[in-house]
DNA sequence: AATTTTCCCGCAAACGATTGCAGTAACTAT
DNA sequence: ATAGTTACTGCAATCGTTTGCGGGAAAATT
C-alpha cells in the first residue's frame, strides 16, 4: 500500500525555494523572513506535512528513544514498572519501545539486537528466566551502549542496576511468619537459575537460621510461576508427612495459585497455614483471606532505572551504579494468626 | 555518549572495495566472488558490524513495523491481546511498537502522530476512554495508513475492526442470571461514553425486556474501572431501598472490586446476590466464590487484528472489514444459585 | 582470433531530512 | 558614493544504506 507522504522537497518546489529554507522555517530557526515562514507553514498545513522521523534520526544520529525489555508483559509487576518507565522517559523527552522475551534467552538476544540496530540510545532490561550467560549484555557494554538492569539482574554483570534487597525482604517476611507462631516453614520458589528467586530463598533460610528453626530441603520447591506448577508445588507440600504451617511464596503469581490449592484442600488460612507472598499486587486485597505480601517500590523502580540510564546517555559516565530500593511488608489476613502470649 | 558503530563504508575502505559490493556481499546477493564475500564476512565479524536499521528503512521506505495503541498496559485483557498481536506480527516478519494512552485523548493523538512519523506501516488501536471524536483516526484513513480497531471501537468509524458481540454476550449473561432465579438485576458499567460499556448495558436491558423484568435506571451505574469507583458503585447499589439480587459487571476489574465490597458487607454470593462479570481473567478461578465471567477470545482477537492489518498493508485493499468473534459464558460459583424447580 | 557470454564489481543517484558555509540584496554608517 | 552590516536564502555535503546501470576482465563459444 503506497502511502503518499509529503516531503520537505515538495513544499520547497511548490514555493520555489530551497529545502534548507523550508527545513529551517518549519523548525522555527532564525534567519527566515516572516513571509516565507508563514508561506511554508501554510503549505505544510495544507499538504499535512509530517516530518520523516527516520530521516531525522539518521542525520542527527540520535533517536531519543530507549528500549525496554521485560520477560512478560502479562505480569502485573512488569506492566506496572513499564508504566512508570514510560512516564519518566516521556518527561525527559524520550520515547520507549517495549519488547518482551517470553522468558526465552534467544528472544532476548534477538530483541536486543533489533533495538540496537534501530539505534535506541539505551536499554532497560529485566532478564529472561532462561538467560544464564551474559555475552549479549557484555557486548553492549563493550559497545558502550548504556544499559540498566532492573529486578531480574545477575551478579556476574558489573553494570548499573536498580533492585531491591530480596534477601532482606524475604528475611523479614519469614521472620514475621515465625513471630506469628509458625514452626515448620516452607518456601515456594521460582525457577532454579533465577537470581531473585534464589535470593529470596536465601533470605528465607537466613531467618530460619536466626531463629534456630530446622531447614528441610523438601520444604523448598521450584516452579515456573505458572498456575499449574504453583498449585502442584502447594499440593506436594501438603502431601508431605509433616506439612508446613507457614509458607513464603516468592511471587504473588505463585502465592495466589497456592492459596487456591490450599483452599481446595480445605486448609484454613492462616490458622492451619499462614502465608506471605511477594509483590503486593492489588489483588492481594481482594482475596479471602486477604494476602500478606511484600510491596515493591514499582514507581520508584521505573523512575530510577530511567534516571540511571539517562545519566549514562547524557553524561557519558560509565561507572556502574547499583540502586537498592526498600521493600515493605504489608501484613494482611493470610498471615495474621492469633499468637498465644507466653 | 558516543557509541562507535562500524559502517559499511569502513569495511569497504578496509578491503579496498566499494560500499555497494559490501552491501551485496553481506546480504548474500549473487554476483559476488566467494573470496570477496568471505573477506567481507570476516571483516564484518571482526568489527562487529551491525546494519543501521534507520538507514535501511529510509532507503527502502519500509519499516516492517506496526504500532499498537492500548489504553493501559496494566489491564490484563490488553496485555494479553498484545502478546498474541506480537506473536502474529512476528510470524509475518513484522515487529511491533507498543504505546499506551492512559485513557487520554491527547495522548492518543500524540502517540499516533509519533508512530506515523516513525513510519510504522499500520496501526492497531483500542480507543482511549476519553476519545469522543475521531478526526485523528479519519486522518489516518485519508492518508491511507492501514488501521484496525479492536475491542474499544466506535460506530462512527467505517474501518476494519475486530470485536465481540457485546450486546449478545451481556444478554446471555443476564439471561443466565435470570434463569438462576434473579428478579432484581443491576449492572455496574464503565464510563458513560465508552461504546463497549454501553453495548453491554444494552444487552443487559434486552434480556430484562425479553423476560418482562422491570428496568430501573438507578440499578445501572457508571464508573471508571478503578477499585475505588467500582466499590462505591457496589455500595451504592446496596444502599438502595430494595437492593438487587443479581449483578452484571461489564469488566472483571469492576467485578472483583464489587465482589470485595459485597463480601465486606457480609453479603452471601451467590445466595443473596448472584454475579456475572466480563473478561474471564485467570483470577476468576481464584476468588471465593469463583467468579462467573464472559470469556473473550483474546488469542484470536490479536491474530485477527494482525491479519486484517496485513491484508491492508500488503493487498492495498481498503475495504473495511468487521470481524465479530464469539464470546463464551463461563459459569462458576458466583452465579450458581440453587434454583427451586417449578 | 574474434565474438559472445558470464562473472564481478564500481559509480552515482536515491531515501528525506539537517547544517556549515557562502552569497546576494538591502540597509546603515561614514 | 563606498564600505560595512544585517537579513535572508541557497548550495552542497552528510547520515548509512540500497540499487540500476554500465563496464572491464576472464571464460566460453564460434
Amino acid at each position: 500500500m503506497k502511502t503518499n507522504t509529503t516531503t520537505i522537497k515538495e513544499i520547497a518546489i511548490l514555493l520555489g525555494i530551497s529545502t534548507s529554507t523550508v527545513s529551517r522555517a518549519l523548525r522555527g530557526l532564525p534567519d527566515i523572513k516572516p513571509e516565507t515562514r508563514n508561506a511554508v507553514a501554510r503549505v505544510a498545513q495544507e499538504l499535512d506535512y509530517q516530518p520523516n522521523q527516520l530521516a531525522k534520526n539518521l542525520v542527527k544520529s540520535s533517536t531519543k528513544t530507549i528500549g525496554v525489555i521485560v520477560p512478560e508483559l502479562n505480569f502485573h509487576f512488569f506492566s506496572s514498572v513499564l508504566i512508570s518507565i514510560e512516564e519518566a522517559a516521556l518527561q525527559a523527552g524520550y520515547s520507549v519501545i517495549i519488547c518482551q522475551t517470553h522468558e526465552s534467552y534467544l528472544r532476548e538476544v534477538n530483541q536486543i539486537e533489533n533495538l540496537v540496530n534501530s539505534r535506541v540510545e539505551g536499554l532497560i532490561i529485566s532478564l529472561a528466566r532462561d538467560t544464564t550467560h551474559y555475552g549479549h549484555i557484555e557486548k553492549l557494554i563493550r559497545k558502550k551502549i548504556p544499559v540498566v538492569l532492573f529486578d531480574r539482574h545477575s551478579e556476574e554483570l558489573n553494570i548499573s542496576k536498580v533492585i531491591v534487597d530480596n534477601i532482606k525482604a524475604a528475611f523479614e517476611a519469614t521472620e514475621h511468619l515465625i513471630q506469628r507462631g509458625c514452626k515448620r516453614l516452607a518456601c515456594l520458589a521460582g525457577p532454579l537459575n533465577l537470581l531473585i528467586s534464589n535470593e529470596r530463598v536465601q533470605g528465607f533460610k537466613n531467618a530460619l537460621e536466626k531463629y534456630n528453626l530446622p531447614f528441610y530441603p523438601e520444604y523448598v520447591s521450584h516452579g515456573d510461576f505458572s498456575k499449574e506448577h504453583s498449585m502442584l508445588q502447594a499440593f506436594n507440600l501438603m502431601n508431605l508427612p509433616n506439612p508446613p504451617d507457614g509458607i513464603l511464596t516468592i511471587s504473588d503469581r505463585i502465592g495466589f495459585a497456592a492459596l487456591h490449592a490450599l483452599k481446595q484442600r480445605g486448609i484454613k488460612i492462616p490458622e492451619d497455614i499462614a502465608m506471605v507472598s511477594f509483590n503486593n499486587e492489588p489483588f492481594c486485597n481482594y482475596f479471602t483471606p486477604s494476602v500478606s505480601s511484600i510491596s515493591q517500590p514499582i514507581q520508584e523502580m521505573g523512575k530510577e532505572a530511567v534516571n540511571l540510564l539517562l545519566k549514562q546517555i547524557e553524561n557519558e559516565s560509565p561507572i556502574p551504579e547499583t540502586i537498592m530500593l526498600k521493600t515493605q511488608l504489608v501484613v494482611r489476613e493470610s498471615s495474621m494468626r492469633k499468637v498465644e502470649e507466653n
